[in-house]
Parts: structure tokens; C-alpha cells; sequence
DNA sequence: CCTTATATTTCGTTCGAACGAACTAAATAA
DNA sequence: TTATTTAGTTCGTTCGAACGAAATATAAGG
């Protein structure tokens, strides 16, 4: 890692050196795969003919394997009578299944529809084609140091999410 | 730029070799990034008691600077009577104001309303804050670097997403 | 001027998501 | 065992977003 940006010479107040013209694009760039992904996983959605709340719980549901529903009322701020109709909706479509929980037989354990468990569905073929095309034209290390900064970007913004969830909403 | 892909060197099938695994590496940061976003983008509107729909159109606002009503039908496909709806309840909010055009005085232009005209709100702030520290972490070359991969990737998801627009719908 | 076309709004309706309350089933405590 | 708590579903209601049709206002053509 480079020295922290505290240490480093300031070019002259006002005047925007190369530091503020890099730090500018890497904002402008963040800020174009931000919208990007929130279009492209708009239109997903659509595609499916899933509302905003059902592909959210979707994407828990994915992400987590296998979670009770419980689990998902605490994680969404649903209700449960509204989980539970998310699922069927989900359900109904194929998308994932319940499953009755051996170990406590009160609970039902969701789980991603066979043939969905891991990555997602081959709507996804597009992006994913057009993304290893662009890999192809940089090195192994030069992935790496993307990768990274990516990794963190991603963790830095979920930590951004989880402060907004925090604060008391405004006024309504 | 690298030579592409299929030129290089493949490792025997099936063992993963360092170019599958950056690879691999890469594909998961940009799933993290994305989801994130999609979280965050969710609950800055939530935040603002904004629906995905009033989000969106929001959004189209801001790119756009001034656009007309009907013009945002045709970007939006919602019917003129909805985007009627959307306008006065971001209106309503001090989102955004319609004026009408002198032009042609039948049609109202949308504007962000004064103050959100570029960046957005200060909802931002905690996480620009934390993505200006990680930047501090890396040198100019690096985010160089980092930045056009990333204008790259988002271009390309754009260019996914249209694909999707473009696909007759499967089944309903 | 009068007719027709375009841009947006108004109004009344429809449809679905989210909810509270009541209910069933299973686990746990007494 | 019986009582109590926990997990999830069912049912009926509410609320708002999206819509079609009709109304209004302005522009443009004959």
C-alpha cells in the first residue's frame, strides 16, 4: 500500500494537480458502475417480473444459501405476513423453495431453487461475457490491484449502507 | 493493453490456475460492488421516502439536467399520466421544479431542484468520505489504473442492460 | 379563423404489496 | 401434562402507484 493521503505533498490550494484530477475520475467512475448496477439490476428484476422488495429478499436468500424465515423478517424490516407472501411469490416462480427445518420443526429454511444456488441466472451471460472481454486486455497483477480496490470499495459502501440504517430517519 | 485472453497460455483444465483465480477474484469483487450499490441506492431512497420508481426518474433528472415530461415518458416507458404523478410527488418533496418551456409553452421542463443540480445530496457524505481514505491507500498510477477499469466495467454493464431492453420479455 | 395535432394534467379505477390480527403448529418451561 | 413462548401462515383491509379516458392548453396548418 502507497503512504496514506495525509502524508502526501499538497499541490497548491485551488489549483487542481494530478492527485485531485485521479481522485475526481475514480469518484466520476464509481459513481457510473453505481448507476450502471442499479439499472442493470433494475432491468433484471423487470425482467422477471419481480418487484424491488422480492428480488431484495431473493438476493438474501442467495447470498445467505439457507435462511429461515425469521431470519429474513429481521434482516428485510418486513413483517412477517409480508415475508411470507414474498416467498410464495418467489416460490411460485421457481426461484427458490422452503424447506421444513429438521432440527425445529416451527421454522422454515429458504433456499435458493436448484440450478440457481450459487451464481445466478443465465440473464447474467451478457454482462459476464462483456466483463471477461475486458479482462482480457490487462495482466494478472493488474487485476489483482483492481480486485482490491473493488473488494474494499464494495465493503466501504456496505459500511456507508449500515451507517444511513443507523441514523433515525429524517421526518416523514 | 495485454494480449487478449484466448492468446494466452492455459494452464492444464480444470486446476485453476493464477489467471482463473484473478479471474475469479475480479468477477466476485464486481458482483460485491454492485449488490452494494443496490443496497446503498435502496436505502438513500427509502431514506428520502422515494420509491424505486420516483428513484429512477429522479436519477433521469439529474443526468439529464433539463428534460422535458414527455420526454421522460419516452425514457421511462411509464404512461404521461404517471410521470405526471412521479413529477408531483418529487416536486412536492423539493426535488425537483417544473417550469414551463418558453419555447413552446405546452411542454414543462424538469429540473433538479436548486441545490441537487450535480452531486447529490449530503447523504453522500459518509461515503465519499470513506472512499477518498481508500484512494489515500493507493498512488496515482494506480488509480489511473483502477479508474479506467472501472469506467470500462460500467460502460460495459450499460451496454448489457440495453441488450436486456432490447430481448423480447420471456414469459408472463 | 377554424381545424387538427401535440403536451400535459385531472379524474376515477384497478391491482398488488404491506400490514395487523387471529390462527396453527411446534418447542420449551412449569 | 398443561401453560407459555416462538415460528410461520391465513385472512381481510388499507394505501398508493400506474393506468385509460377525458379535459385543457398551446401550437401549427389550411
Amino acid at each position: 500500500m502507497a503512504d496514506s493521503a495525509e502524508g502526501r505533498p499538497e499541490p497548491e490550494e485551488g489549483a487542481a494537480g494530478p492527485r485531485e484530477g485521479v481522485l475526481h475520475r475514480v469518484a466520476e467512475a464509481g459513481r457510473a458502475m453505481s448507476d450502471a448496477a442499479v439499472l442493470y439490476h433494475g432491468e433484471l428484476s423487470s425482467r422477471l417480473g419481480l418487484g424491488a422488495t422480492d428480488w431484495k429478499i431473493l438476493g438474501l436468500v442467495q447470498a445467505a444459501g439457507s435462511v429461515s424465515a425469521g431470519e429474513l423478517v429481521r434482516r428485510s424490516g418486513l413483517k412477517p405476513a409480508s415475508i411470507t407472501g414474498v416467498l410464495d411469490r418467489l416460490e411460485r416462480r421457481g426461484l427458490l423453495r422452503r424447506v421444513r427445518d429438521e432440527a425445529d420443526r416451527r421454522r422454515v429454511l429458504v433456499e435458493p431453487a436448484p440450478g440457481l444456488e450459487d451464481g445466478r441466472v443465465e440473464l447474467f451471460e451478457g454482462l459476464l461475457r462483456r466483463l471477461a472481454e475486458l479482462c482480457g486486455h490487462y495482466t494478472d497483477a493488474e487485476l489483482e490491484l483492481v480486485a482490491g480496490f473493488m473488494e474494499e470499495a464494495a465493503r466501504r459502501q456496505l459500511e456507508a449502507t449500515a451507517e444511513l440504517q443507523g441514523q433515525e430517519p429524517p421526518e416523514r
